[in-house]
DNA sequence: GTCTATAGTAGGATAGAC
DNA sequence: GTCTATCCTACTATAGAC
């Protein structure tokens, strides 16, 4: 393991993987192909093979910086004071994952993805447990600070309640996705209208 | 057009589509093969290519006969008398499908697919516009008959909430699909005990 | 209508020079 | 590490016999 060359080996696979995630986003994982990712990068097929050892490996990579960082956007806000409502959750994940991958149709095209692809869906799953605990932990704290609720209480409340903030945020990326005329900020009005708080 | 051949054509055209969605439901509708599609059925490319014209007009052709029938459920349940409370539905949505796929992981394949195949698209966002549609009708007359809600009142209250009664269906495909250890007993009881009536 | 056999092609991955 | 050129597999769809 050469020294300098360390830096240099994650600089250029951050700048395949940016390439890569271009070029999904325009045609969905499987159906890109390797040619065009090769394109996107304005690299050539052995230098990318170089840093990844399939196009599978490249999936998955940027599967992972995908999905990757919306927990801590929940974590963050569990610093915060004062709580801010569980229902206010999910705009702030949705606006996250705006944020980093533009299009919220990538996350439909990895769920469909992690139906057949066992690589991919072990992406997908963990960011769903993972995110399930962050809320979950977030929303029985709300519920002890807000309502005074007995920790084990809160812990029962919250249980029930993330998946339901989950399905906001997974309804949010469905729809927008395939229904051209979604209007995405009257759902998240009707979200935090009408969520348990 | 012959006479004798016309529900010979579409009892085949059944077994076909049949055959194919078995296949699909182990690797999704792209990453299945002909050959696979072919095995399954028991027959011959030319057998098949003789009822179908392409691979992907049997993808668009299973796709519809998946998610048709959904929007039928919502039709009856609004015949009922007294009227089902709105956050009950999700449960006879998810129950309707489950009889009608078995898995619902198909339906994740069948979104993420749209992304990318305008023609998949064109049935999964029929689909939610008249799934929306009837769920808006069935909310507001819920709401007219049941809190004596004026209609145009109702209606908007409807407009908010039947978003949220589709994501509480796609929440439980994704989630179902993707987490192996999901309750989805315990998600649908949260549903009906945290959504709006 | 259905079969077998195959044409035609796209795409993932590698070899070898630099 | 990166390039060019290419191998080779796997696939969709068709041709032609029955």
């Amino acid at each position: 393991m050469p020294k300098v060359t360390e830096e240099y080996r994650v600089a250029r696979r951050d700048e395949i993987a940016e390439a890569a995630l271009r070029a999904f986003r325009r045609k969905g994982f499987q159906a890109t192909s390797m040619a065009e990712i090769i394109a996107e990068s304005g690299l050539s097929a052995g230098a990318i093979y170089g840093h990844y050892a399939s196009k599978d490996a490249i999936i998955v990579d940027v599967a992972s910086r995908v999905v990757g960082n919306r927990i801590l956007d929940v974590e963050r806000l569990a610093q915060t004071e004062p709580l801010a409502p569980p229902p206010t959750l999910p705009r702030v994940l949705v606006a996250g994952m705006l944020r980093a991958i533009g299009n919220p149709a990538i996350m439909l095209q990895l769920w469909g993805e992690g139906v057949t692809d066992p690589a991919v869906r072990t992406v997908a799953h963990d960011v769903i447990v993972r995110l399930r605990g962050a809320l979950v932990e977030y929303t029985s704290l709300w519920h002890q600070r807000t309502h005074g609720t007995p920790p084990e209480e809160a812990d029962v409340l919250a249980a029930e309640q993330a998946p339901l903030l989950i399905s906001a945020v997974q309804g949010f990326v469905v729809q927008s996705a395939i229904v051209p005329d979604f209007d995405g900020e009257a759902y998240l009005a009707s979200v935090e209208k009408y969520l348990p708080r």
